[in-house]
DNA sequence: AAAACATGCAACCGCGTTTCA
DNA sequence: TTGAAACGCGGTTGCATGTTT
């Protein structure tokens, strides 16, 4: 007796998003920002689940994603962070804004563990990689340190008079402001990047994507839109379907969204802002009264260091050593 | 050239947690 | 207070692509 499957619906899609769906989804998601995704299917006319929704927006569209070729200094983050923190893909993507929890864990599945295996296979040593010893001590210190972080970001968000920039606190490395339509800009950019290699297949994936019985209703019509979208360099039709705001920063490329900026970041964890958007002013007054004591405990023991010194503290407590 | 096998990644599934009526 | 619905996360799968035989 489980739960039944959010997607069993009849009517309700799986499998590969089209262009045409993207387009519908990121459409959406300009007007009325992430979040609230139960209303996005039907919203939007999407035949699916508001889950797999999300997880496109969050792993695929959301603006500021790089992907592939992890560095040096990602890949030693990835493996220092998955020594401390264990299989929390999200809690390690926290440190690592441009990448999402399904890409690291897809990374480490793949890449990371066969190259540990490697090492451990050369060292001629069983390594404390997968479970360290006294992992539960370092994760519960983190997490400590962490929730610390929230906190003492809380109190400054709280002190501050702006409201246009906020951090989320459970996201270290990044800033945030505002939720505003302005900023879903680089979503067209992504989108047309994906229309470019989706194109750039042979055709026989288009011709799969249009004999699919789901798409029956608006093939006709969108499809060529995407076609002759991507089939030009500028991607002109895309470029005039996401006129909004594509000056800033069009000429973009998301692999140069790398150095990510507060806009981009923004989207690292949608609901945080959508709510600090809305309840900034409540929070300001509501928060106080239990602040003033958990002040006391954090500066009791000192400011809360900065993001660069628990990543180095967990590495050196870590002591995994493997470069 | 083609079959078999390996790899990478997007998407799905199940379940614990949170939210809300 | 409670139960249903939504959210979010980690594990897993399926398929397209690349490599080897």
């Amino acid at each position: 007796m489980g739960r039944p499957p959010c997607c069993d619906k009849i009517g309700v899609k799986k499998g590969p998003w089209t262009p045409e769906e993207d387009i519908m989804l990121v459409s959406f998601i300009q007007e009325h920002g992430p979040g609230n995704w139960r209303s996005v299917p039907s919203s939007t006319g999407l035949l699916r689940c508001s889950k797999s929704c999300r997880l496109r927006w969050t792993n695929y569209l959301r603006p500021g994603i790089k992907r592939g070729n992890f560095t040096d200094h990602e890949e030693k983050m990835i493996i220092h962070l998955q020594a401390l923190l264990g299989n929390r893909w999200a809690a390690i993507a926290s440190y690592l804004p441009q990448r999402t929890d399904n890409d690291i864990k897809n990374y480490w599945n793949t890449h990371m563990k066969k190259k540990l295996k490697k090492i451990q296979n050369q060292d001629g040593v069983s390594n404390s990689v997968s479970e360290p010893k006294g992992q539960w001590e370092r994760r519960l210190q983190t997490d400590i340190h962490l929730a610390k972080q929230a906190l003492c970001e809380a109190l400054s968000l709280d002190k501050s008079s702006s409201s246009l920039t906020v951090t989320d606190s459970s996201k270290p490395y990044q800033t945030q402001e505002l939720s505003s339509p302005t900023t879903y800009a680089s979503s067209a950019e992504n989108i047309a990047k994906l229309l470019e290699n989706w194109m750039k297949k042979s055709p026989k994936v288009l011709k799969s994507h249009q004999t699919n019985s789901d798409m029956a209703a608006n093939s006709s019509s969108s499809t060529d839109a995407a076609h002759s979208a991507a089939a030009t360099p500028e991607n002109q039709g895309f470029d005039s379907l996401f006129s909004f705001n594509s000056s800033s920063n069009s000429s973009q490329s998301v692999d140069e969204n790398a150095n990510l900026t507060p806009e981009t970041s923004l989207f690292r964890d949608e609901n945080m802002v959508v709510e600090v958007n809305h309840h900034h002013h409540d929070d300001q007054n509501n928060n106080q009264v239990p602040l003033s004591l958990l002040e006391k405990w954090l500066f009791d023991e000192g400011a809360v260091q900065g993001h660069e010194d628990l990543i180095n503290m967990s590495l050196a407590e870590t002591g995994v050593g493997l470069f």
